[in-house]
Parts: C-alpha cells; sequence; structure tokens
DNA sequence: ACAAAACTTTAGAATTTCTTTAGAATTCAA
DNA sequence: TTGAATTCTAAAGAAATTCTAAAGTTTTGT
C-alpha cells in the first residue's frame, strides 16, 4: 500500500514515516502544496494523508485535483484542532476521513486501514492478483475467468489478506476481523487454521503458486 | 445524464460537481430553495441531488414541486441529519433515496446510478433476457411470446434481480426492496425462501436454466 | 538433540443456512 | 360478504459450511 503525507512540519513527518515504513507501507512526502500537487499529477497512491495548513496554499484545495485524477485515492485530513472546526462542513464529501492533530499513530493506522477497506470493498470493481480476479459485487473469486468457489468465511479471509497484502497479520488479527468480538482470545486457532488451510488449497489447486507463507510465531502474509 | 446539485454549501458543491462533471454527467447547482424552484421550472434533469437545509427554506418542501412538473425526475436526499424521521419523511414524500451526510462520492455515485437503473427500468418498453421479456408497463413477463403469470411479489423479485443483475444481493437487501421498513429486523426470511423457491419454480418451468444461484452465507445472485 | 511450542492436515460432528412443503392468515376483487 | 388468489408461518428435511479434536509435521529455544 501506498501513502503519500501532505505535511510541512518535518519532525512530525519524519515520525509517520519511520512508523508506516516500519509496518511496511510504501511512504512518500510532500512538504509543500505544490509538490503535492506534481506528485499527485505523476504518482497513483492508496491513501493520501493531508493536511490542512502548507506554507503555500490550503490543503483543502487539493481534494479536488485528487478526486478529479486519483477517483480511488482514499483522503484523510490531518488537521489542527481548531482551524478544524470551521471548515470541516466542506470537507464532507470530499474527504473518507479526518482526524485533529496530534493524533496516536496506532489511531491513524487504524483509520487509514479501514478507509483501504472500504475502497477495495465498496469502490473497486474488481481487485486483481496475478490472473486472479475479485469481484466485492458479486463476491466471487476467478482464476483466468474460471470461478474458484469460496465459502464466506474464505472470501473473507482472502479479501483480509488482499487488503493488507505484503504485511503480516497475526492471528488474533485474522480472529478479529472474522469473528469480531465473537472470537474469544482464550479460544484456540483450531478454525483460524483449518480455514487457512482450505483457502490455501484453493488458491494452489488453480495457480500452483504459494500466495500466503507462514511466518512462524507472527502470523501470514500474502503476497500477490 | 443531467444532474441538478440543490446545495447551499459551495466547498461541497464543488467537490460533487469536479466529481461528477469528470464521470461525463452533466451537472448543474442550486443554491438556494428559490433558485432550485426556478430551475426546476424550466429544465428537466434525471436526478436531483437534494440538501435538506437551505438558507431560505426546507428541501423537503422541493419534493412535490419535482414530482408535479418532472415525474420522471429522481430524488435523492441528502442530510446531515440522521434521524429516521427524516428519513421516512422523505421516503413518503417520493424521493427515491436518502443519504447522509458525510458520505462518500463513490456511495453517491452508487446510489445515483441505481436510481436511474430503476428509472429506466420503469420507462423501458420491454427488458430482455434470453428468450425472457419483461413489460414494465404492465408489470407482465413472457417467455417466447408466452405469459408466465407471476404474483406482485414474484415480479418485484425479479425485476429487483434484473436491476442488480450479476450481483450478490444479501436476503436482507432483497426484505428491504420488498418489504420497506415494514420488514422486521429481527424477522426470519421464510417469507424470501418462499417468494424464490416460487420465482425459481416458474423460470425453471419456462426454459430449465437456472437463473438465480443461491451464494452460500451471502444471498442470491441473477445471471440473466 | 530434545522438548516445547506453533502450525498443518484430516475426518467427522455440530451448526448454520437454505429448500421445500403444507396449511393458516390475509388480501383483493367481484 | 364471499371465494379465490396471494402471502405468510412453521416445521421438517437437505445441503453446505464451520467447528472440534486429534494426530502429524515443522520450527524454535535451550
Amino acid at each position: 500500500m501506498k501513502l503519500l503525507f501532505v505535511e510541512d512540519e518535518t519532525a512530525t513527518l519524519k515520525v509517520m514515516e519511520d512508523y508506516f515504513s516500519s509496518l511496511n507501507f510504501v511512504c512518500e512526502q510532500a512538504a509543500t502544496f505544490r509538490l503535492a500537487e506534481e506528485k499527485l499529477h505523476t504518482y497513483f497512491y492508496d491513501i493520501v494523508v493531508l493536511d490542512i495548513s502548507l506554507p503555500d496554499g490550503s490543503g483543502m484545495d487539493l481534494i479536488p485535483t485528487i478526486r478529479s485524477k486519483q477517483v480511488e485515492t482514499g483522503i484523510l485530513i490531518l488537521s489542527a484542532k481548531n482551524s478544524l472546526a470551521d471548515k470541516l462542513a466542506g470537507f464532507h464529501l470530499g474527504a473518507d476521513d479526518y482526524l485533529t492533530k496530534p493524533c496516536h499513530l496506532e489511531e491513524l493506522n487504524a483509520r487509514i486501514n479501514a478507509i483501504y477497506r472500504r475502497k477495495i470493498l465498496k469502490g473497486a470493481e474488481q481487485i486483481c492478483f496475478d490472473d486472479f480476479i475479485i469481484e466485492p459485487m458479486a463476491k466471487l473469486l476467478f482464476y483466468k475467468k474460471e470461478q474458484i468457489i469460496l465459502t464466506r468465511k474464505e472470501y473473507e479471509l482472502l479479501v483480509y489478506f488482499v487488503v493488507n497484502k505484503h504485511r503480516v497479520v497475526s492471528k488474533s488479527a485474522i480472529a478479529e476481523h472474522l469473528w469480531g468480538d465473537h472470537f474469544d482470545q482464550a479460544d484456540n486457532f483450531d478454525t483460524v487454521y483449518v480455514h487457512m488451510r482450505n483457502l490455501r488449497q484453493k488458491l494452489k489447486h488453480a495457480s500452483s503458486k504459494d500466495y500466503i507463507k507462514t511466518t512462524y510465531g507472527m502470523g501470514y502474509k500474502f503476497d500477490g
């Protein structure tokens, strides 16, 4: 997942980039309005984290640019508390979420993931990796135009992996995502194991490549 | 497709217009009640996106105007209030859909398209799939010029499937569409099951092909 | 190398979801 | 109001999914 941080405070920028790089996000930055605009015309980003107050303009004026150039891109507004209140109303329709500074990196991370999940699940007509195609509308999986029949849990598992591709996801995270509060922490992960196996088998049966790797003691990692 | 955005917040208006213009919609705007009324008396619009709170009146009061002047025009209410009372009032007065602010442009787009599909369907002389012909005016179904007699619920179910063809529709979505607010979430889906069976049986009796597939745990999918 | 922990695989039990049926309740039109 | 058609309810049966448990394999730490 590729992020663009539009932010003029160097320290903030560094902290964010360090944190999200360590989580295996691909990070880029733009410290000015002009730079951000330039980058947005050239490269694609999954999510833009946008500070409102920039030295050479307001971040809010970037939203139409993003929306017209990169419809699928998520926008998260990051703003100091006082400047937010007045201007927020106007942003409602353009931004996907907003957060006031200062904020916890964990919170920012959670929101970024939430946006991405929504985008992938709702917006996209198709999500592709290699010769696989996920159709979120139909909740179907295809391999070279041949349908692979997945159960609901398998499908949700796959989508969760695709959303978090190239990142190690823990069994607890998987469990929490697929079962919610219903999943008891004290529970064993037997069912997770079983669904993992079934999904792996169906993917392998189609393409023979190993998409989901086990990171012993940590979790699983999907490489699309 | 021509849209009219009735909305007093300039920023919101601009974001919406940028977005939908980039999607090749023809967009117009009205920032006040009076302006909107004027435009609606002069021009035709496919869909009106209507903010409730306007400086000189409630957007709700525009609905009768639209309905009397432009019967075919779709109405989508956009409101900051997410109270149920507003929602019901909007539907009661003749709105086609309702969305609370803030919302995602993708979501708005999806709903606008959904309204348009429904409108087209109503206006169309015939809707065909394979050797089947639906006549929306008469609410009749034919197979190779032979009429298949459907009950009202069966007909509505079929139309809902045709509108959403190739997409998995959940039982809740079906229930909401066929029964509206009347359908209790706590209710079981027994009646849905029964109507599903009856519709399937009538279709199968005519053509022996399975049009409606069950996606276990997700819903049903119609492939026309 | 050994034991402990983490993970994989298997098979079948338990559960959930869906289908079908039949009859009761409701609606609608004559 | 009455009768026929439609819609809903309930329950039993079928099918598919999900979970459990246990045995087998790999990895890690000492």
